[in-house]
RNA sequence: GGACGGUUGGCGCAGUUGGUAGCGCACCACUUUGACAUAGUGGGGGUCACUGGUUCGAAUCCAGUACCGUCCA
C-alpha cells in the first residue's frame, strides 16, 4: 500500500478513506472461530433499522469499540455482534407515510402484499445506520450481522414465545391498554412518554338521585363521562359517608350511577369524589374489577365517541378533544360546571408519533411477569451482574420489584406474527413453533392471530438467538455469556431487563456481566436533543468536519463514570482536532528522524536524564491508561493520552530530542536518542489505536518496526503495551521538575523584561545543593537551548550582579542580569506584585503552622512539609526584598 | 409524587482514601526558531451554589436549602 503523503496539516477524510477501504478489502474484521483464544463478546444494541445514526449511537459505539479494539489488540477472540432490529411501529409508519403520498393505505393493499412492500424497504434503507457506524470506524464483526426478522433469529422467537405460553407465563387478557389512536396499536408502559402539559381540571356536579344535593367530581377528561359507570370516594372520608351507597345522575345523559368507597381515592385530589371509567382509565379499571361494575367503553380506536346509546347522538362520530370542548360548554350552559381550574399534569403520549395516548379496552396478550423477574432481580442483588454506575442497580431493581405484566401483542403488520392458532373446530387456542397443519382435533380450519408481537419481545433475545439459540452452536459456547452491554439509561427497563430474564429463563444464564450506562448527550445549554426540536446535531456533520477520531476522542472523554448528562459543543471537537494535527505532526517530526532507523534495544546506561524522564512518563501513561480501561474511565484515558502527547512528548521530550540528535550525530551524545524516540512511538501508536484507530494505522504503518510486528497486517492485531516497571524513575522525575522550572523561571524574566526572543541571555545560577547543582549543570544544554541563555554560569556561591532579574527554584537562585535593558518602574511593579503574592503565601502557611492542634494531630510529614514551604517562602521574601533594594539604589 | 445527577475562573469541564484549587476554549502580550501558527512562550482571571455540622484542617465527609436536568409514576 502506497504510504500517506505526510503534509503538514493532518487530513482525516484521506487517511480515514485509505484505511476503512484496507480494513475492508482485507475483511480484518470478520469472527475466526479460533478455539485457542479466549472469547470476548459485546452485542450492539441492535438500531432501529428506520434510525439514522444519533450522538448517542456515536457515544455509545465509540466507546465499545475503544474495548474492543484493547481487547483485540491483548489478544482476545472478538466477536462484537451487530444488527438491526424491525422496528414494528416505526417502519410500519414509514411504509404507510409513503403509501399515502402516493395516495393509497394499507387496507387497499392488504397484509401480504404491504408486507412485501416494508420488506423493499428494509432491503434499500435498513442498514443505513450500520454503514453510517462505517465513518466511525468502528470495528463490528461484519460477517455476522443479524437482523430480528432473519430466519433463524424468526425461530428463536417462536421457540421463546411457546415455552412462554406451554408454561403458562403467556395469557390473554382484557385490560385497559396504552392505545395510539394515530398507529392504532397497543403500546407497553414503556412506549408512553409522560410530558408535563397544560390543561384544565373540570369540577361536574353530578345530581343525587333525589335531587336532594350534588356530588362534585373533580375530571381532566370530560368527555370520558359517557363510559362512567360510577363515583367514587375513599371509605376514610368523612365528608362523603352518607353519599356512599346512593345514586347519583350523570350529566347530560341523567343515567344513574353508584356511589362507592374505595381506597384507591385520593382524599387530596380534587373534591375527593372521582368518576369511575373503567374502560378508558387503567386506574379505574382495576376499580371496576373489583366492584364488579359494568365497562362501556365509548371511545373508539380511532379516538371519536362511538355511537352508542350512552353518548348523546349529536357527537357520535366526533373526535374526543372536540368532544371535550362542546360538552365543557354543555355543562357549563345547564349549570352543572362547578369550576374549571388551569391544571398541569402528566400526559402520556405515543413515543412514535406523540399522539396523546388513549387508555382503552381490549384484548391483548400479556407476560406474567412476577415469577420471571425474580432470579433477574437476584442476579443483580448478588452482584453476578453489575452496573456501572453501581447506582443504575437502584433503577433496575425499583423496576422489576414492582414489575407489571407485560402487554406483548401489538395491533400491527409489520413484525413477528403471534404464533397462536384458534382452532375453528374445537375452539382449542394453542401456539406452535411452526405454523400447524392442523389441530390435534384432526381439523385444518385453524386461524392465526393477527397480532404481531412487541419489537422488544425479539429485541430481549438479542444476546442468545444472535448466536444460533436454541441450537447449540460453537458461537454460543464461546461468546456467552458476553462481557459488557454498553447503553443509555433509558433504555435500562425497556431493554436491559427482559434481556435480563428472558436469558436467564431460556439460556440458564446471566446476557452479560456488566452494564455499562454511558451519560447522555445534551445540546450545549443543557436540553435534550431531539429531531422533533430540530436541536440534535449529526454526528457524520461533525465527523465531515473534524474527522472521527477528533469525534471519538471527544466521545471517549464523554464517557464520564459520574454524570448521567453531558453538554455536547463543537468547540470540544476543534479541541480535538487540533490534537489529531498535533500529533500528526510529532509523526512527521519522528518519523522523519528515523528514516534510515533499524529498531535496537535501548541501552539503559547510556540514557540522558531527560531519556529516562520520558520513559518514565511513558510507563506511568501506560500503566493509567490500562487501569482506566479496565475500569472503564474512558475520561481519565483520554486525559492521560492528551497530557502525556501534548505536555511531555512534544513540548518537553521533542524539543530536548532535537538537541540531542544534535549531539548524537557529532558523536558527542549515547547515542540513545533516536532509539527511544522510536520506542515511545512505536508503542504510543498502539497505545492510542483503540481511541484514535484511523490516524494511528497510518502512522504506525510508516513507522519502522520490529520484524515482529511488520508481519501483521494491521495495528489493530499488534499486542497491547504495557508499562515496563523498571524504566519507572522518580529520581528522573524529581530531577527533569527541577530543569523545567529552571527553564520556565529564565522564560519568565525574558518575557517580563522583554528581552528580544531573538537575543541570547546571560544567565547565572547560584545552588548550594549539590545533588540539585548536579542535576542543573548535567541538564545545562537544556537550559541554554529551551530558555535562549548564554552564558550560563552554575556554581554554589554566584553573587547577585547588579541589575538583575531574579527568580527562585527552592534552594536554587536564577540571576538573569539585564544591565543594559532593565526598565527599573516595569521591574518594581513586577517585583511589588511578587511580594503580594509571596505574602499571602506566608501568611496562609503561618495559620495553619501557628495552630497549636495542627502541630500536634497532624501527620509529620505535612507538617515537616509546610516548615520546608515556610522556610522556602521567606528565602523567596528575602530576595524579592533584595532586589527592591538594588532598584532602589538604581534609581 | 418517588428516585437519581449536577452546581468549581467569561464558557465547557477535571479534581475518591479531607492536607496550600487544575485543564481546554476565550482573553492579554511576545514569537513565523526546520514537526506543528490547527503552533510556541509568558501572563491575568476562582472566598469551589447557599446554610449549618464533623475535623487541627472541607471543593472533597454529613444534614438541610435553592436552582438546573434526567428517569420512573
Amino acid at each position: 500500500m502506497k504510504p500517506t503523503e505526510s503534509k503538514s496539516a493532518y487530513n482525516p477524510k484521506e487517511v480515514e478513506a485509505k484505511w476503512t477501504k484496507f480494513w475492508f478489502d482485507e475483511d480484518l474484521f470478520s469472527v475466526d472461530m479460533n478455539p485457542d483464544k479466549p472469547g470476548f463478546s459485546v452485542a450492539l444494541p441492535p438500531p432501529n433499522i428506520t434510525g439514522n445514526l444519533h450522538l448517542g449511537h456515536a457515544l455509545n459505539g465509540t466507546l465499545q469499540d475503544v474495548l474492543i479494539r484493547w481487547k483485540r489488540m491483548q489478544g482476545y477472540n472478538i466477536l462484537w455482534q451487530p444488527g438491526t432490529d424491525h422496528a414494528g411501529i416505526a417502519t410500519q409508519m414509514v411504509v404507510e407515510r409513503e403509501l399515502k403520498k402516493q395516495g393509497g393505505n394499507r387496507h387497499q393493499l392488504g397484509r401480504e402484499k404491504f408486507l412485501e412492500k416494508v420488506w423493499q424497504w428494509r432491503n434499500q434503507y435498513g442498514n443505513n445506520i450500520l454503514s453510517q457506524y462505517k465513518r466511525l470506524g468502528v470495528s463490528f464483526s461484519w460477517n455476522r450481522m443479524a437482523f430480528t426478522m432473519d430466519e433463524n433469529y424468526v425461530k428463536a422467537i417462536m421457540k421463546a414465545f411457546c415455552i412462554l405460553f406451554k408454561e403458562g407465563y403467556i395469557y390473554r387478557g382484557n385490560r385497559v391498554t396504552n392505545w395510539c389512536p394515530r398507529c392504532l396499536t397497543s403500546l407497553s408502559d414503556l412506549e408512553v412518554e409522560h410530558d408535563e402539559t397544560k390543561g384544565h381540571l373540570y369540577f361536574i356536579k353530578y345530581a343525587l338521585e333525589d335531587k336532594s344535593g350534588f356530588l362534585t367530581v373533580a375530571t381532566t377528561r370530560p368527555e370520558s363521562i359517557f363510559a362512567d359507570v360510577a363515583v367514587a370516594v375513599n371509605p376514610r372520608d368523612n365528608r362523603y359517608t352518607d353519599f356512599v351507597g346512593r345514586k347519583v345522575a350523570l350529566p347530560l345523559t341523567g343515567r344513574l350511577l353508584p356511589v362507592i368507597a374505595d381506597d384507591y381515592v385520593d382524599l387530596e385530589f380534587g373534591t375527593g369524589a372521582l368518576k369511575i371509567t373503567p374502560a378508558h382509565d387503567a386506574n379505574d379499571f382495576e376499580v371496576g374489577q373489583r366492584h364488579n361494575l359494568p365497562m362501556p367503553a365509548v371511545i373508539d380506536q380511532h379516538g371519536k365517541l362511538m355511537d352508542h346509546e350512552y353518548v348523546p347522538s349529536q357527537w357520535h362520530g366526533k373526535e374526543r378533544f372536540a368532544v371535550r370542548k362542546e360538552v365543557v360548554e354543555e355543562l357549563d350552559s345547564t349549570g352543572l360546571l362547578a369550576e374549571d381550574r388551569d391544571y398541569v399534569h402528566g400526559l402520556g403520549y405515543c413515543e412514535r408519533c406523540h399522539t396523546v395516548i388513549e387508555p382503552l379496552l381490549s384484548e391483548q396478550w400479556y407476560v406474567r411477569m412476577k415469577e420471571l423477574a425474580e432470579p433477574a432481580i437476584k442476579v443483580v442483588e448478588e452482584e453476578r451482574i453489575v452496573f456501572i454506575p453501581e447506582r443504575h442497580a437502584a433503577t433496575y431493581l425499583d423496576w422489576m420489584r414492582n414489575i407489571r405484566d407485560w402487554c406483548v401483542s401489538r395491533q400491527l403488520w409489520w413484525g413477528h406474527r403471534i404464533p397462536v392458532w384458534t382452532c375453528k373446530q374445537c375452539g382449542k387456542v394453542d401456539a406452535y413453533e411452526q405454523a400447524p397443519s392442523q389441530c390435534p382435533c384432526g381439523s385444518e380450519a385453524l386461524e392465526q392471530d393477527s397480532d404481531v408481537l412487541d419489537t422488544w419481545f425479539s429485541s430481549a433475545l438479542w444476546p442468545f438467538a444472535t448466536l444460533g439459540w436454541p441450537d447449540e452452536t460453537p458461537e454460543l459456547k464461546t461468546f456467552y455469556p458476553t462481557t459488557v452491554l454498553s447503553t443509555a439509561r433509558e433504555i435500562i427497563n425497556l431493554w436491559v431487563a427482559r434481556m435480563i430474564f428472558t436469558s436467564l429463563k431460556f439460556v440458564g444464564k446471566i446476557p452479560f456481566k456488566h452494564v455499562l450506562i454511558h451519560p447522555v448527550i445534551q445540546t450545549a445549554d443543557g436540553k435534550r436533543m431531539s429531531k422533533s426540536k430540530g436541536n440534535a446535531i449529526d454526528p457524520l456533520d461533525m465527523i465531515e468536519k473534524y474527522g472521527a477520531d477528533a469525534n471519538r476522542f471527544l466521545f471517549a472523554s464523554l464517557g464520564v463514570k459520574g454524570d448521567q448528562d453531558v453538554r455536547f459543543r463543537e468547540d470540544r471537537l476543534e479541541e480535538y482536532k487540533r490534537f489529531a494535527n498535533k500529533l500528526w505532526n510529532a509523526g512527521r517530526f519522528v518519523l522523519d528522524q528515523l528514516k534510515d532507523f533499524k529498531p535496537a534495544g535501548i541501552e539503559r546506561d547510556k540514557l540522558t536524564l531527560a531519556d529516562r524522564w520520558i520513559l518514565h512518563k511513558y510507563s506511568c501513561l501506560l500503566r493509567d491508561v490500562h487501569d482506566g480501561l479496565r475500569n472503564y474511565d474512558f475520561h481519565d484515558v483520554c486525559r492521560d493520552f492528551y497530557e502525556f502527547i501534548w505536555d511531555y512528548y512534544c513540548d518537553w521530550y521533542l524539543e530536548i530530542a532535537k538537541i540531542q540528535i544534535g549531539r548524537d550525530d557529532t558523536g558527542n551524545g549515547g547515542g540513545q536518542t533516536r532509539k527511544v524516540l522510536h520506542y515511545i512511538f512505536e508503542g504510543l501508536m498502539r497505545a492510542l489505536h483503540p481511541v484514535m484507530p484511523f490516524i494511528t494505522e497510518d502512522l504506525w504503518s510508516r513507522t519502522p518496526k520490529f520484524a515482529l510486528y511488520n508481519q501483521l497486517a494491521s495495528i489493530m492485531f499488534a499486542p497491547y503495551p504495557r508499562e515496563d516497571e523498571t524504566l519507572m524513575d522518580s529520581v528522573a522525575e524529581e530531577q527533569m521538575a527541577l530543569l523545567i522550572k529552571t527553564i520556565r523561571s529564565v522564560r519568565n524574566i525574558r518575557q517580563t523584561y522583554n528581552v528580544p526572543a531573538a537575543s541570547e541571555a546571560e544567565a547565572l545560577i547560584n545552588c548550594p545543593d549539590d545533588k540539585e547543582r548536579q542535576c542543573l549543570e548535567a541538564g545545562a544544554d537544556y537550559i541554554k537551548r529551551l530558555a535562549r541563555v548564554n552564558p550560563l554560569k552554575i556554581s554554589v556561591d554566584t553573587e547577585a550582579p547588579a541589575m538583575s532579574a531574579w527568580e527562585i527554584i527552592s534552594g536554587a537562585k536564577v540571576y538573569v542580569p539585564l544591565a543594559n535593558l532593565i526598565d527599573v518602574e516595569k521591574s518594581k511593579t513586577k517585583l511589588l506584585q511578587r511580594r503580594d503574592a509571596i505574602e499571602k503565601e506566608l501568611l496562609k502557611v503561618k495559620q495553619i503552622l501557628d495552630n497549636a492542634d495542627f502541630r500536634a494531630k497532624a501527620p509529620k510529614e505535612k507538617v515537616d512539609g509546610l516548615l520546608a514551604q515556610l522556610s522556602d517562602f521567606e528565602a523567596q521574601m528575602a530576595s524579592v526584598e533584595g532586589q527592591l533594594k538594588v532598584l532602589a539604589d538604581a534609581a
